[in-house]
DNA sequence: TCTCCCATGTAATTCGTTACATGATTCC
DNA sequence: GGAATCATGTAACGAATTACATGGGAGA
C-alpha cells in the first residue's frame, strides 16, 4: 500500500477513533488540507482499509441524530501503519516533501522519539547528497523566473536541512528537559 | 483542464518542440521530477492534447532510427496554456507549493516579466493571509514531531514570502541592467 | 551476443474528481 | 420555512500506475 491517502487516514485514525465525517473536517480545516475533503475520496477509501481488515468501523445510534460509524486500526492496522513509518527513505521520496513531513509529524506516536530522530539524521543524509545535484541545472541562460523558481528549491532543500539538525537538537533538548523534571 | 501534468508538458512545449521520449527525460533527469517519467503516463497524455488540438506531433522518419514524433504547440494549444498561466491564484493553491513554482517558472517565457511581478506579488498578498491561519494548530500538547512539522510548514511559508520579495527585487535589477547596457 | 539507450505504445487495474442523493437536527 | 451543519453514500468519468510489448541502433 503505497497511497499517500490511506496513509494519513491510517496515521490519524491511530491518534484517535473517528468517523468519515471527522477525517473530512481534518482535511478540510488543518494544515493536512493537500488532501481532498470529498465524500468521494474519503468513504471508498474507509470501505477498502476495512476491506483489508485494517480498520474497524463500529455504527453508533446516537438517538435521533443520523447513525456515524466510528473507524478504528486493528492490530493488523497498527501494524500495516508501523511498517509504513519505517520504511527508509527513498531518493525519490525527496520530491514529495509534504509525504515526508506528514510521516514524520507522525512518528513520535507510532515509533517514538528515538525513530524519530533517526528518521532526521536519514532525511539529512539524503539532502547532503541531492543538493549539489540540483544546482547543475542553473544554467547562465534560464529566463529570470525559472532561474529563481530553481534558486528557490534549492534554497528550499537547504532550510529542510537546517531543519533537520535544529530538530535534532530539540530532541535532546527534550530529553534533559525529561531528565531535569 | 485542471490537470497538471498537461499544465506542465504544455510549458515544455512551449519552450520547445519535443518528443514524448524528451519529455520523459526531462521528467527523469532534471527538478521537475515530481512528474511520472512512466510511458503510461505521458504517451496518453501527448494523445489527449493532440486529440483537443492543443498540441501537433509531426513524426520524423531519420534513416535507420526508429521515428520520432516531434510535438509542438498549436495556436490554441499557446492561448489555453497562457490562459493557465494567467489565471489568479486562489486560496487552495497554497496547498499545491509545486506547482504554483512551477507557473512561475514558466511565466517569464509565457507572459513576460511584467506578468511574473504581479504573479510574485498576488503569491507575497496570498500567503501575508495564509501563514496566521497555520498558527492557529500549534497546540501546546502536541506530540514534538507534529509540533516540528508544523513550525516547519509554516516556516516553509514565511520562506516563501520572503523569497517573493527579494523575487520582485531581482526583477528591478534586471530591468535596471537593461537600461544600462 | 548481450546490454544499454532510443522510442512509442497498450491493457488492466486502481484511485480520485465531480456531482448527485438522502436524511436528520439546529438555529434564525 | 430556510439555511447551515452533521453524516454517509454512489455513479460516471478521467487519469495515473504497473507491467507488458515491440523494434532499432550502438558499443563491449
Amino acid at each position: 500500500m503505497q497511497a499517500p491517502l490511506e496513509h494519513a487516514l491510517l496515521g490519524l485514525l491511530q491518534q484517535q477513533p473517528r468517523s468519515g465525517y471527522d477525517l473530512r473536517k481534518v482535511f478540510a480545516t488543518t494544515p493536512m488540507g493537500t488532501f481532498s475533503d470529498s465524500p468521494g475520496a474519503i468513504y471508498p477509501a474507509l470501505h477498502r482499509l476495512e476491506r483489508r481488515g485494517l480498520i474497524r468501523g463500529q455504527i453508533q445510534d446516537r438517538g435521533g441524530l443520523r447513525r456515524r460509524r466510528l473507524f478504528r486500526l486493528t492490530a493488523a492496522g497498527l501494524h500495516a501503519f508501523r511498517l509504513l513509518q519505517e520504511r527508509p527513505i527513498a531518493r525519490d521520496d525527496l520530491a514529495h516533501l509534504e509525504a515526508l513531513m506528514l510521516r514524520f509529524a507522525f512518528m513520535d506516536q507510532s515509533l517514538g522519539p528515538a525513530a524519530s530522530v533517526r528518521f532526521l539524521r536519514a532525511l539529512a543524509a539524503e539532502l547532503a547528497v541531492h543538493i549539489p545535484t540540483l544546482r547543475v541545472h542553473l544554467a547562465p541562460d534560464m529566463p529570470l523566473s525559472a532561474r529563481l523558481a530553481l534558486e528557490h528549491g534549492i534554497g528550499d532543500y537547504k532550510a529542510l536541512l537546517r531543519w533537520t539538525r535544529s530538530a535534532v537538537l530539540r530532541y535532546r533538548g527534550a530529553a534533559k528537559g525529561d531528565r531535569l523534571s
